[in-house]
DNA sequence: CGCCACTTCTGCGAAATCCGCAAGCTTTGA
DNA sequence: TCAAAGCTTGCGGATTTCGCAGAAGTGGCG
């Protein structure tokens, strides 16, 4: 009774372990559909993923461990820190002089920082940053920051409200 | 035996129903250290969570299942769009003349938006996009939001390379 | 103080899910 | 042709989820 499956689905949209050029494994259809599963609902359970994308609980069970042991993905609550309550958030842009990803990796290291990118624009990285409140904000910002050789200036953001954080690439 | 629960809990920590001004409750320490435990990982069972936080298996799952309603949390699958393939992705910096609050709105609707922040730097809002190509990405950036009354001008940060994406404030 | 409405927590069974494992099949690549 | 991967089906047992009834704490009010 497995008529309805993706007509024996193969090769093509198999995962050919190609690599992109980052050296993480592309990901065939079939992954790209049960990850658009989770980010409807990171709960649901294997069997409710396995009917959507054609796949035995099993199967999907495998792959799901399999993405979140490469760390391709993660299954996680995220919130609004600033409506959770107690905390300053900021955008921080960074022009960076000599190598870009060793400061990147730095700022990688620091708890406080939860985004790091490295960008073209007039950025070299982008880096969001929560803090308990100001003074850990200015603390990081300027003496952490600021002081990393190789940094050669910083521009901040501040958040003063978040409209819209969502995980739906993918869903359109 | 729940003895050694948190010392009866009440009051203070308790969730009277104060509102932060921007309409949403303010959390109590329990439904905080719920958050964390999800933030490590987004399917961990209520039971194990209930012997964390020291609340029981139920109660915590009426706990998650109401941060969930009110929108306080959600539990997805997140991932890094530039590695999972075939995505162009951009910060925007946009300077807003008038009300800046409603074209946060229209970005928000957008559905190449993910990440809308109000911000108190140059720039007035924030707004992240995750696109096809680069020609989806120009056309999102050049004809949808640059041609929005109101948009003074915009300056995009093309990303790159994602180094670090986590959301474990509160686990420091 | 007592009563009531409301909310939250607890303690159950029952149902569903998760997890590991085994045997068989197909495709891929050396 | 052989080995490696990956999927499927099937299966129990352990774990988790779920719904519900009852207990417990809170706040309003006469």
């Amino acid at each position: 009774m497995h008529s309805e499956r993706v007509a024996s689905r193969s090769a093509d949209q198999r995962d050919s372990p190609r690599e992109s050029r980052n050296g993480s494994p592309t990901l065939d259809a079939v992954s790209l559909a049960i990850i658009q599963q989770l980010q409807e609902d990171g709960r649901r359970p294997y069997a409710a993923i396995g009917k959507a994308v054609g796949l035995s609980e099993a199967a999907v069970r495998q792959r799901v461990q399999k993405l979140l042991d490469q760390g391709v993905m993660q299954i996680v609550a995220v919130t609004d820190p600033l409506t959770v309550g107690f905390r300053r958030q900021a955008m921080v842009g960074i022009h960076v002089e000599g190598d870009v990803e060793s400061i990147a990796d730095v700022l990688t290291d620091m708890s406080e920082v939860e985004y790091v990118v490295m960008t073209a624009g007039s950025f070299d990285i982008l880096a969001e940053i929560v803090c308990e409140d100001d003074d850990h904000l200015l603390d990081v910002i300027n003496k952490r920051i600021r002081a990393l050789p190789g940094v050669r200036s910083t521009e901040s953001f501040v958040y003063m409200k978040l409209k819209k954080q969502t995980y739906m690439w993918g869903t359109r």
